[in-house]
RNA sequence: GGCGCCAUAGCCAAGUGGUAAGGCAGAGGCCUGCAAAGCCUUUAUCCCCAGUUCAAGUCUGGGUGGCGCCUCCA
């Protein structure tokens, strides 16, 4: 399997740290609102290389933190009147629910910076004994100019992203480079005791210190947006390394952005669409579905029209899943083909060649749609049931490995719709079409399709 | 100013130097009580110029256009 390293910018084979075992760090949700569809590229990205890596036998760790305290959380809390902590509980809460939607697994640990703050502290306090970090009235910040390999994320030597630092003039820091490690109390802000007084954790120093909690010294992956490369990333690396002596993470990828007309979405520019916003017209796992159609590392235009695209595509594979088990069911029983036995492994090792190269789900996709073709154009009703059936599982099991897998469900009973379709069959029989309409066309409005085929009539959910 | 990314059909999108996957949409046809689903046919020389090569969308150089990071941001 290659990756692609944003630390050497090159396409890598990917080697364990550990044979057979996966250490994934990935940034998680500043739970200060619902997050938005750029938010959810990378949690779908990465849940779906998780996903991957645990299809081909790996064992996963996968920590994703959550940003429960920070100068967005106390802003947002005191424009509604509530506590950080009230306001984090109620968007970790909308968090899952947009992420169960999505089919984004639970991480291993989601840890939440406030329930960690004495490993914050004890990060802190072992990069100052190693003189790596300087206090200044309850303050603490990190020296980056004593870490001489600042900059290898971004592949910028100190002195550029000097020129563009801004100076606060209220800030205590040596250097403009140094960033906050720990923020001493201001009034009316959630605070913790620490050796340098009462205040709170900076944001860097989180994922740092729960990386390293979790997964220890050295993780396999760090993955993340684009946009955290700097300086998000790059501090990261400054005190993790210079606090462990190790090198942080192996492999750091990268997601490209969502735009909006051709604009990154993002918060600033209020150009964002929230995931449930979005669900009110299409369905969560049309959305990702249309994330995986292009390459994790390119990127997307979000529109209308796309995610209409995306849902008639998913849609079809949808539709041919459910034909098969229709065909299956009425199948006289037998073997499976040989020759369909050994297409169904081409099909398969031409998916994982695309995921193998960096994660390319818009190739794997286009693997689930040959092997559409490949059933709608050989399979009829004296096709055998095990030919059948591998088919219609291998295309399951490759739609679960995406985390595209849709479980539909309404209010009608199996039985329900049997008995009308038998009368609307005995309709047809006697060529009282009005009342065969009247029938599908009425199970139509309660969101099941009648097909009707030379094998029978099919039904499905919409 | 520094660093970097992108440019493939109406839309979306893959593509290890050897003569352009796949999906959506459109047109025509088959099947069909109608519909749905499906099938068949049909739609590109890869932004421009120059170069390397027997051979370039794929490498090199130069343009043009778009975007991003360098400041909170997935």
């Amino acid at each position: 399997m290659r990756l692609y390293n944003s630390l050497t910018n090159k396409k890598e084979e990917f080697i364990p740290i550990e044979p057979g075992k996966v250490k994934m760090y990935s940034c998680g949700p500043t739970v200060y609102n619902y997050f938005h569809i750029g938010n959810a590229r990378p949690f779908i990205i990465f849940d779906t290389l998780r996903r991957y890596f645990e299809y081909i036998g790996y064992e996963v760790s996968f920590v994703q933190n959550f940003t429960d305290i920070d100068d967005k959380m106390i802003k947002r809390a005191n424009e509604e009147g509530i506590t950080v902590k009230e306001l984090a509980e109620r968007f970790i809460g909308e968090y899952f629910i947009d992420a169960k939607g999505l089919g984004i697994k639970e991480a291993t640990v989601h840890p939440r910076a406030t329930e960690n703050i004495d490993a914050i502290i004890d990060l802190i306090k072992n990069l100052e004994d190693k003189g790596y970090a300087y206090s200044v009235d309850g303050d603490v910040y990190f020296s980056v100019k004593k870490f001489n390999e600042y900059g290898k994320l971004s592949h910028q030597p100190l002195e550029n992203l000097e020129a563009g630092a801004r100076i606060d003039v209220e800030d205590k820091k040596k250097d403009p480079m140094d960033f906050a490690l720990w923020k001493a109390k201001k009034e009316g802000e959630p605070f913790w005791q620490s050796p340098w007084g009462e205040g709170r954790p900076g944001w860097h120093i989180e994922c740092s210190a729960m990386a390293n909690k979790y997964l220890g010294k050295t993780i396999d992956i760090h993955s993340g947006g684009k946009d955290l490369i700097f300086p998000h990333h790059e501090n990261e690396i400054a005190q993790s390394e210079c606090a462990n002596c190790a090198p942080f993470a192996n492999y750091w990828l990268h997601n490209g952005y969502i735009n909006v007309d051709n604009r990154k979405m993002s918060k600033s520019l209020n150009n964002f669409f929230t995931v449930r916003d979005v669900t009110k017209e299409f369905d969560y796992i049309v959305i990702r579905f249309f994330m995986l159609s292009a390459h994790y590392r390119n990127p997307i235009n979000f529109s209308h029209d796309l995610l209409v695209q995306a849902k008639t595509g998913l849609d079809r594979i949808e539709t041919c899943i459910k034909n098969l088990e229709f065909l299956s069911s009425n199948a006289k029983t037998g073997e499976a083909d040989e020759a369909v036995v050994s297409r169904i492994g081409e099909f398969k090792k031409q998916f994982t060649d695309a995921m193998d190269d960096d994660v390319n789900t818009a190739d794997a996709i286009s693997t689930l749609f040959d092997i559409v073709k490949f059933a709608n154009t050989t399979f009829d009703e004296n096709t055998s049931k095990g030919s059948l059936d591998i088919t219609a599982k291998l295309l399951s099991e490759l739609m679960e490995v995406l985390g595209v897998k849709s479980k539909k469900e309404n209010d009608f009973l199996d039985s329900d719709i049997e008995a009308l379709i038998e009368e609307r069959n005995n309709a047809r029989k006697n060529k009282d079409f009005a009342r065969a309409d009247e029938i599908r066309d009425m199970l139509k409005n309660a969101g099941i399709i009648l097909e009707d085929t030379r094998g029978g009539v099919k039904w499905k959910r919409a």
